[in-house]
DNA sequence: TCTGGGGTCCTAGGACCC
DNA sequence: TCTGGGGTCCTAGGACCC
C-alpha cells in the first residue's frame, strides 16, 4: 500500500531550528467520523443524538460507535453478548453491518473529496490520504474547512481533516481535528512548535504504526508519548523496533518516508467467515468453502488477474477452551494460473477434503488466493486439458448476469442452497442507497 | 449460548547450493 | 568422509493497519 523512500541516513534533516514548513507539499488525512454509525444515521435522522453501535459480521462484536455510544463507555471490539445489559438500559440502537450500504456511501464521500485535490490515495473504506501539492498561495485552513463542509453537505457524512508535512504527522493532526471542536474539523501541523505540542499531547499507543505490542515495550522504557519517542536516538529505535519503527521516527520528525501510492492490484485475496452455527459434517463446510472460493474468483476477475496459489483453512472456535481444538490449512500450487470459479472451487474442495477431520465443531473456514498475476492471453499448455476459452466466456456471462440481476443469481451447483453456514445478521438495515430501481437522493440540512 | 474480516510488510530460521 | 562459510530462496509467524 505504501512506498518507502528516504530510507537512508543522509536524508535525515536537522530539526533543531524552529522551522516553518512551507505548504509546498503537505499531506492530508481525511476520514469519516464514526463511519458505519454515521451511514446508518444519514437515512434515519431520528437517530441523531441517540447512541448507535454497529456489529461485525455474525453480529459478533462492536466495530463502530456513535459519540453517544462512546460516551457510555462501550469499547471498540467488545463482544456484543457482554453488552446486553448496557444496551438495554441505555436504549442503544444496534445494527448488523451492512457493507453494501457503507461501500456505496464511501464511494460518494471519496468522489466528493477527489474534486478538491490533485492526488489522493483511498486508504480504507473511510479514510484517504491527500496530497496538497501546489497550494503555496492558498489558505489551507479555510480550503480544508470548505472540503469538510462540502463532503457533509453532499453525503451527510461528517469528516475530519489533518494536514502535515508527513503522513504520520497528518494522522496526528487528524486526531486533534476530530477531538476538539475548536478546530472546525481541520487541524494543521505546519511549524515545529505545533509539532512539539501535538506530539507531547499524543499517547505513544495512538501513533500510527505503533500497536499494542510495541507500546507496551516502549512504555517499559518510559516512552509514553509520541514526543518521548522522537527524543530517543535513531539507532535505539532501530534496535528496538526495526526499520518500520525507524520510519515512524523519521516521519514524526517531519521527514517524509512514505509516499503517495497509485492503487495496485491486491497481492492476496481472502474470503472467510465464521459460521452462524457450528458445523460438524463435511457437506455444509464444503458448501461454505465453495462460496468462499467463488467469491475469491469474482474478486480476481474484477481486478483482471489470475492466482497461482490457493489456500484453504478451517478451525474450531478458539474461545471454546473446553472443546477439542483443531486448526489446519493446506496450500496448493495451481497447475495453471486461473480466476475461473469452477476451477477454484475444485481446488478448494480438494484441499478441504485433505484437512477435514470428522468429530470437531467447526466455527470458521476461509479461502485465500495468492501469487496473483495479471490476466494475459491464455496459453496452450501441453498437459492442460481444460478448454480455458470456453470457461472464460462462461465466467463472463455469469458476471454480467449477476451484475444486472443481483448477487448470486447465477452460481455453481457446489455453492448450494442450504446455507447452514451463513452468518447471523438480525439487525440489518435496508440497502437504502443501492436498491435496484430505487436510486436514492440524499438530502441533508 | 453468543468473541469480525481483509489486508500489508518485515524478520528469523531452515533448506539448499557452491 | 570430514570440515567452514556465504549466498539465496522460501516459509511461517509476528507486528501493524482499518
Amino acid at each position: 500500500m505504501i512506498n518507502f523512500v528516504n530510507d537512508n541516513d543522509n536524508q535525515l534533516k536537522s530539526n533543531t531550528s524552529t522551522k516553518v514548513w512551507g505548504s509546498s507539499s503537505m499531506f492530508g488525512l481525511i476520514d469519516c467520523n464514526n463511519f458505519y454509525a454515521s451511514c446508518e444515521r444519514v437515512f434515519k435522522p431520528s437517530l441523531n443524538g441517540v447512541p448507535i453501535v454497529v456489529l461485525s459480521n455474525n453480529d459478533g462484536c462492536v466495530i463502530a460507535r456513535s459519540n453517544e455510544a462512546k460516551a457510555l463507555g462501550i469499547p471498540m471490539g467488545e463482544p456484543a453478548f457482554k453488552l446486553k445489559e448496557l444496551i438495554e438500559t441505555n436504549k442503544v440502537v444496534v445494527f448488523s453491518s451492512n457493507y453494501t450500504l457503507y461501500g456505496d456511501m464511501s464511494y460518494r464521500v471519496m468522489n466528493t473529496i477527489s474534486k478538491f485535490v490533485p492526488d489522493m490515495e483511498v486508504y480504507s473504506i473511510d479514510e484517504a490520504f491527500l496530497l496538497f501539492d501546489g497550494f503555496e498561495n492558498i489558505d489551507l485552513k479555510s480550503y480544508g474547512e470548505n472540503m469538510v463542509k462540502t463532503v457533509h453537505r453532499n453525503t451527510g457524512i461528517p469528516v475530519s481533516l489533518g494536514m502535515a508535512p508527513t503522513r504520520t504527522l497528518a494522522k496526528v493532526a487528524n486526531k486533534f481535528a476530530k477531538k476538539h471542536k475548536k478546530y472546525n474539523g481541520v487541524c494543521i501541523i505546519d511549524t515545529d512548535e505545533k509539532r512539539e505540542k501535538a506530539l507531547k499531547l499524543t499517547d505513544i499507543g495512538d501513533v500510527w504504526g505503533i500497536g499494542r505490542r510495541y507500546s507496551k515495550t516502549l512504555r517499559y522504557y518510559s516512552v509514553n508519548t509520541a514526543w518521548d519517542f522522537t527524543q530517543r536516538t535513531k539507532s535505539w529505535i532501530r534496535h528496538t523496533m526495526g526499520v518500520v519503527g525507524e520510519r515512524t521516527w523519521l516521519e514524526l520528525q517531519g521527514t517524509p518516508c512514505l509516499e503517495m501510492e497509485t492503487p495496485k492490484s491486491k497481492k492476496s485475496i481472502c474470503t472467510s467467515r465464521s459460521f452462524g452455527e457450528k458445523l460438524t459434517e463435511l457437506a455444509p463446510v464444503s458448501e461454505a468453502v465453495s462460496n468462499f472460493a467463488a467469491s475469491c474468483a469474482e474478486k480476481l476477475r474484477k481486478q483482471h488477474s489470475y492466482a497461482c496459489v490457493l489456500t484453504v483453512f478451517i478451525h474450531t472456535n478458539p474461545f471454546a477452551t473446553n472443546q477439542p481444538q483443531y486448526y489446519n490449512q493446506t496450500l496448493m500450487q495451481l497447475s495453471v494460473p486461473t480466476n475461473d470459479t469452477t476451477e477454484l472451487i475444485n481446488y478448494a474442495l480438494r484441499g478441504l477434503k485433505s484437512i477435514f477431520v470428522k468429530g470437531y465443531l467447526y466455527k470458521k473456514a476461509g479461502v485465500i488466493v495468492s501469487e496473483i498475476v495479471p490476466e494475459r492471453p491464455l496459453q496452450g499448455d501441453l498437459f492442460d486439458l481444460r478448454d480455458r476459452e470456453k470457461f472464460s466466456k462462461i465466467m463472463c456471462v455469469m458476471d454480467n448476469l449477476n451484475a444486472s440481476y443481483g448477487k448470486q443469481k447465477v452460481k455453481i451447483a457446489a455453492q448450494g442452497f442450504d446455507r447452514k453456514w451463513k452468518l447471523k445478521n438480525e439487525m440489518l438495515s435496508p440497502c437504502y442507497s443501492t436498491k435496484l430501481g430505487d436510486a436514492m437522493e440524499i438530502n441533508v440540512e
